[in-house]
DNA sequence: AGGCATGATTGGAC
DNA sequence: GTCCAATCATGCCT
């Protein structure tokens, strides 16, 4: 007998029992045995809608009725295989998907922001990159370093508030759901499988509710953090003694003013900046020099005499020997080499 | 407010 | 990768 058959042949007997003989076995048993002919479907249609006519009471005393009868069980089992063997069959291999790569994304980036996971300062590394970057005094970047700190630990504490009321409220729908089949499984055929299934329909739904509270936390992560780095344009003019200290490497090494990684370091640390502060800074000097010497003449003899002087000085800690031609002939170098580098 | 100074960024060449 | 050149964006001075 195919599943179809049995099918017909189960909503058949229970077409029989909804008709007159639910309570009355020994009317079934007597159809059974007489061979009496199937009914038609349509009658079987027609008893169905007329439940709905029915009072509650009737339809719990007829639900009664058939959760007693002896056939109940036999039937119900075999209601369960063929939907078993019929939906759930079908379903049942593609319903294993793999992890959505979107919600690993997030997930992995959640993680890395120190939205999700232990707490432990997440994203102060960004903070302090962009806090270097930025050149400002230490005060000025901890105190945006603490404002970021602050507004992420705020999204962090949404986000958990959130994902926790639908872990709560998926839980208790689950629950819900659950009972509900539970109570249903004595009247129709359902199977712990397919309440499993449910389930997993319930949680896959409340996870696409979750992925989008990821996405928006994502979101409020890269506005806060796009406005931090912001924070980069804000520029500070490096101070006084940074810009000197600068000023006169470039000025005293003018026939060549491209540091080393060494002298870059050095001059880094010197000023307080970053190494690629100092590279910007003699980027934009050379061009600027390059394309107006005139202007920058007498900064430029500034500087020259002020390392001749130096010069000098430790000179004549050396050899007592200060003499005033010594400043002339570190002056005249300086200015030789200026026009030969850059005429 | 406007103009200049200056640090940062970007795109192309090497 | 560095460097140059152009450009942007902001700071600062008048």
């Amino acid at each position: 007998m195919d599943d179809q058959t049995r099918m017909m042949t189960g909503l058949t007997g229970l077409g029989g029992l909804a008709q007159a003989d639910v309570g009355d076995p020994d009317s079934v048993r007597k159809q059974q045995s007489l061979g009496q002919p199937q009914q038609d479907i349509g009658d079987i249609l027609q008893q169905i809608m007329a439940i709905t006519d029915e009072s509650l009471d009737e339809a719990q005393a007829r639900k009664h009725a058939l959760n007693c009868h002896r056939m109940k069980p036999a039937l119900f089992s075999v209601l369960c295989e063929i939907k078993e063997k019929t939906v759930l069959s079908i379903r049942g291999v593609q319903e294993e998907d793999p992890p959505d790569p979107q919600i690993m994304r997030l997930d992995n980036m959640l993680l890395a922001e120190g939205v999700s996971g232990p707490e432990k300062g997440g994203g102060s590394a960004a903070a302090a990159a962009a806090a270097a970057a930025a050149g400002g005094s230490p005060t000025d970047s901890s105190i945006e370093h603490s404002d970021y700190r602050a507004k992420l630990a705020q999204i962090r504490q949404i986000y958990h508030s959130e994902l926790e009321k639908y872990e709560q409220a998926c839980s208790e729908f689950t629950n819900h759901v659950m009972n509900l089949l539970r109570e249903q499984s004595r009247t129709r055929p359902i199977s712990p499988k397919e309440i499993e299934r449910m389930v997993a329909i319930i949680h896959r739904k409340f996870s696409s509710i979750q992925m989008q509270l990821k996405q928006s936390t994502c979101e409020a992560v890269m506005i806060l953090r796009s406005r931090f780095l912001d924070a980069r344009r804000k520029r500070r003019n490096f101070n006084k003694q940074a810009t000197e200290v600068l000023n006169e490497y470039f000025y005293s090494h003018l026939s060549n003013p491209y540091p080393s990684e060494e002298a870059k370091e050095e001059l880094a640390k010197k000023c307080g900046i970053t190494v690629s502060q100092v590279s910007n800074w003699f980027g934009n000097k050379r061009i600027r020099y390059k394309k107006n010497i005139g202007k920058f003449q007498e900064e430029a003899n500034l500087y020259a005499v002020k390392t001749a002087v130096d010069a000098a000085n430790v000179s004549a800690q050396a050899s007592q020997a200060n003499s005033p031609a010594t400043c002339c002939t570190f002056y005249s170098c300086f200015v030789f080499f200026n026009y030969m580098f850059y005429m």
